[in-house]
RNA sequence: UCCUCAGUAGCUCAAUGGCAGAGCGGCCGGCUGUUAACCGGUAGGUUGCAGGUUCGAAUCCUGCCUGGGGAGCCA
């Protein structure tokens, strides 16, 4: 007999009734009454478990089954019955039950709720819970539909290396990649490690960002992105950091900083109404036991046009708000996390692209206004995350790119190539890095970054 | 890295200087088709670790460890 499958089971239902069928799964809560009992058995397939109903008329080891821990696997044969006043639409009267794997009274989940920071210890076991379940289904349908947005619209998926040797960029620690001996490496005449004796010759590391390489692409196949891991060594501590994470990164020629946001704002609006469509019982379980405002959010953001301001125009909202901050607001420093969030949760109250800030804050690619004192960049901030994407206009004049650079400390030699970019059929081009996790969190309302990585990596955590 | 809060049964928590407890889960039993079922019984503790104050410490003090929240940095 062919298994079927719980998501099946649901959508056609009728179709399967007064059936035998074959199902098998993990026993999500198991109870029994003295000549019956009920099993919540969980294929993985599907959000709700299926009931399982076995009767001791039926069964010689009722006792045994009736036992049956949380977490048990089984292979459970039945005749699938419609139950429309009940709870469940259907469930399955059990004729064979056969355990594949016990599972033992220390099985950690229980049919109860449990805290994020418990669960996180078990982070084997805890894609079994329904909070987990919906998070990854939603991690893996949101991933799809960003591949599914870019492609729609002709974009070309690149492969940007994971081991690079720009050490250039300063977008935070670099985690080295080394096959030297740690405890006794090679040694130059001066008495520091030799890297040209390295696997590569030269340092290496992990890539923190494939934008530079994504901007080569972008001058050649008009259109593309990365979608892929990135690291960060940065000791930082918070719900929104993790050392290794995914990062989106559109680039497009021919295209200025209004086209950029233009994208921005399309797919992430894309995005939200794809993960609402295709996730709804996973969104309406976010909406009732994480945030309860989440599903009229997003809808509304869907209807909403973004909110645009200048970094200028947002320094003198934030010197006439109503608010005590932390931190002073004033021409020339970056906008603290206070700020950001007084913007796009008391002043806009949904997400706002913020423009041409001061070119000492922002990285040396960005493209210089003609004021000579702002870059072209943008950065998406929504309610809740804080920032979401970043990008910019990159500077596309060789002159220009090279001052800065200097102004940067950053030798040309060492990214002949990027600025070879420039010498050869420079265009205007733009892009911008949407976090993976940070897109989920906004989507979902999970607050925590932990919670949203299968196997999180943060600062002294690599377990699993 | 800084600030801050917390750590008590498998889980979630109570006990604030004087006998270490409850709910859930586990185990045993009962039960009308249950829905995180319900009812009864029962087992389960080096109160994170080390030291100190005290007649007496889960409770007060010091250090460390672990976790949460916030900040910096950023996506």
């Amino acid at each position: 007999m062919k298994t079927v499958l719980v998501k099946d089971l649901v959508r056609e239902a009728a179709a399967y009734a007064g059936r035998e069928i074959e199902v098998n799964g993990w026993i999500r809560n198991n109870r029994d009454q003295k000549s019956l009992g009920f099993i919540a058995l969980n294929d993985g397939t599907h959000y709700n478990p299926v009931q399982i109903v076995y009767e001791k008329g039926q069964f010689a080891d009722y006792d045994r089954l009736a036992r049956l821990g949380v977490g048990s696997a089984l292979t459970v044969k039945g005749t699938l019955e419609l139950t429309p006043k009940a709870k469940q639409p259907f469930e399955i009267k059990a004729r064979v039950i056969v355990v594949e794997g016990n599972s033992p009274e220390d099985y950690p989940l229980q049919p109860k709720r449990h805290s994020v920071e418990f669960l996180r210890e078990v982070a084997h076991l805890r894609p079994r819970t329904n909070l987990f379940t919906a998070v990854f289904r939603v991690r893996s349908l949101l991933s799809y539909a960003i591949h599914r947005f870019f492609q729609e619209r002709g974009f070309i998926y690149l492969h940007a290396p994971i081991i690079t040797a720009n050490d250039t960029e300063g977008a935070g620690e670099l985690f080295r990649v080394t096959t030297l001996d740690p405890l006794a490496p090679p040694l130059t005449e001066d008495s520091k490690i030799d890297y040209s004796a390295d696997f590569f010759g030269k340092r290496s590391n992990l890539t923190v960002s494939g934008q530079l390489e994504a901007e080569a692409f972008a001058l050649a196949f008009r259109q593309v992105y990365t979608f892929g891991p990135t690291f960060r060594a940065e000791n930082s501590n918070t719900a929104r950091h993790a050392a290794e994470f995914w990062m989106i990164e559109p680039e497009v020629a021919f295209a200025d900083l209004s086209d950029n946001m233009k994208l921005a704002e399309d797919m992430l609006k894309y995005l939200i109404a794809y993960v609402l469509e295709h996730a709804v019982d996973e969104m309406d379980l976010f909406n009732q036991f994480v945030d309860q405002g989440l599903k009229t959010r997003l809808e509304r953001v869907l209807e909403a046009e973004f909110a645009h301001i200048t970094y200028t125009e947002a320094i003198e909202i934030l010197l006439e708000a109503d608010a005590k901050f932390a931190y002073p607001v004033q021409w020339g420093s970056d906008l603290q996390s206070e700020h950001e969030r007084y913007l796009t949760e008391k002043t806009f109250k949904k997400p706002v692209f913020i423009t041409n800030y001061p070119k000492e804050i922002k990285a040396f690619y960005m493209r210089l206004n003609d004021c000579g004192k702002t870059v072209a960049a943008m950065d998406l901030i929504v309610p809740g995350v804080g920032e979401l994407i970043g990008g910019s206009q990159r500077e596309e004049r060789e002159e220009m790119l090279l001052k800065r650079m200097t102004e940067f400390n950053i030798h040309p030699e060492e990214l002949w190539w990027y600025i070879d970019l420039r010498k050869y059929g420079g265009v205007k081009h733009a892009g911008f890095g949407l976090g993976l996790e940070r897109a989920i969190m906004y989507l979902t309302g999970v607050s925590n970054i932990r919670d949203v990585i299968p196997f999180p990596r943060t600062v002294k955590c690599c377990g699993f």
